[in-house]
This record gives structure tokens, C-alpha cells and sequence, in this order.
DNA sequence: CTGTATCCTTCGAGATACTG
DNA sequence: CAGTATCTCGAAGGATACAG
């Protein structure tokens, strides 16, 4: 049995345990498909081909699996009429429109800092050759 | 810190570009070792082994790759003494450390929901057998 | 239209060993 | 101590075909 430190600092000086959940949160939704979906999503309800021709580039699969999963943790809420051909609308729960929020304040530092990035890119690569 | 409406996220009229943003925001920095050390280094500097040791789990490889990441886009900044044997401190620059309060709220965000989307998906789970 | 199953390729990441 | 280079394996994801 290893003896771990517990003091480890994490964001804000609080503690390791804390970059485990962000880790987690970041696993769930975290990936280029999910924040597509749930950006598309944000707008009012969708069918799914219409999701998938709003995403664009998104597998067929992949789509499916990404609002199986969204729908999993209680982010979207998956409608299918019982007709022929089937329509199936999703849209976000309250949950996931919570989600929005700090993703708007994710995106509003993404913005206000992507010059910044793009210039030290460039400084680094510069510096390489 | 300002909450906007949720269609900032993603304006369909502007073909995904606020998401497409937010996709590389995520793919630069949504990576779970990437997380651990900016969480690490939020308390100051870190020397390699000492980082290595306070994330614990992140082979050699992917701390090396994950630092060069973060230096690359101006996050992290590098020294290295000429000592023998070579001594490398890492801390983040204020663009890095600027990071870290939109990934504040997110944590607060999980911290709020995530028995929210515990529960969701024992229902979910449930469901399916 | 929507969902599932299968195949197949690619790529990420751990292990390892070696260098300065 | 810190960094780099290979090797390998398994998982992720696209393409495709088929079903309801």
C-alpha cells in the first residue's frame, strides 16, 4: 500500500481530488462530437439527420453514439414517433442546457485569448528551425 | 462573471464556428494529463519528477508530450538550470493561469450536477435491463 | 428515417531502453 | 534528472450493409 500525498494543490488551492472530477467532466464532454451536438441542441429541438447535416462530418455511427451517450447521463431527451418513415426529435434537458454556461464562459476565454496562443504557436515553432 | 444566453454556444446561421472554436479549445486543453498538470502547476512551480510524482498514473512520455503542448501554446513556460544533473522547472505563464477560471466553473458546474447525471444514468442503465 | 452490427484502419499511449 | 526514440497493442472511429 503506497502512502499519496494529499496536499496536492490543484485549481485555486484546492486539492487533487478536484482535477480527478474535472478530468471526468472533460471525458463525458470533452469531445469534438458531444460539444457539437449539445451546440446544435442549444437552438430548440432536432431531428436526427437534421443533426447530422448540421454537424457536419459527423459519422452516421458516431452521431448515434454520441446522443446515446448524451442521453445516458440526462443531457438530451431522445422523442420517437411510432411513424413510417420514424422521427425521432432531441433536445436538451435542463441539465443539458445547464451545461451551457460554462461552456459560454469556456468559449468567451477561448476568444479572448486564441491570438495570444496562436502567437506564442508561432514563437515556438519559430524557435524549432 | 456574466451568463449569456445559451444560443452563444452556437449561432446555425454561422455554420458551427463558435463550436468549432470550442472543439479546439477542447482539444488543446480537454485531454485529462493536460488538466492535471495546469491543476499541478496552479500552486507553482514543478520541477519534472515532482509533477510526475503529484499527478501520478502519467507515464514519462506523456508528461514530456503533454508539457511541450502547453509550452507550445504559451501556457507553460520552461526553465532549464545547466546543472548536472539537469534541473527543469515548469510554471504557468498568465495566459495558463487565466485557464484556470473557466475550468473553475466547470468544476463547480460538475460538483453541482454530477449526482444529477449519476442518478440519470442508473435510469438510463436500468432500462436497458 | 433511424438504429445496429461488423469490419478494418488508424492513432494514441504505455513500456522500454538509451543519451546528455 | 530530464528528454528522446522505438515498438507494440488496444481502442476509437469511419465505412458499409442491413434491419425495423
Amino acid at each position: 500500500m503506497t502512502v499519496r500525498p494529499v496536499e496536492v494543490i490543484c485549481l485555486e488551492d484546492q486539492q487533487h481530488e478536484k482535477c480527478k472530477l474535472l478530468g471526468q467532466i472533460l471525458d463525458r464532454i470533452g469531445d469534438k462530437w458531444t460539444i457539437m451536438a449539445v451546440g446544435a441542441l442549444s437552438g430548440g429541438p432536432m431531428r436526427f439527420n437534421e443533426l447530422m447535416r448540421r454537424i457536419g462530418g459527423v459519422s452516421h455511427r458516431m452521431l448515434t453514439l454520441t446522443l446515446r451517450g448524451l442521453e445516458r447521463d440526462g443531457m438530451v431527451r431522445r422523442t420517437a414517433y411510432p411513424t413510417i418513415p420514424p422521427k425521432v426529435e432531441y433536445e436538451l434537458t435542463p441539465l443539458g442546457r445547464s451545461l451551457t454556461e460554462p461552456l459560454a464562459i469556456l468559449l468567451q476565454w477561448g476568444e479572448k485569448h486564441s491570438g495570444e496562443i496562436e502567437t506564442a504557436r508561432n514563437v515556438f515553432d519559430q524557435s524549432r528551425n
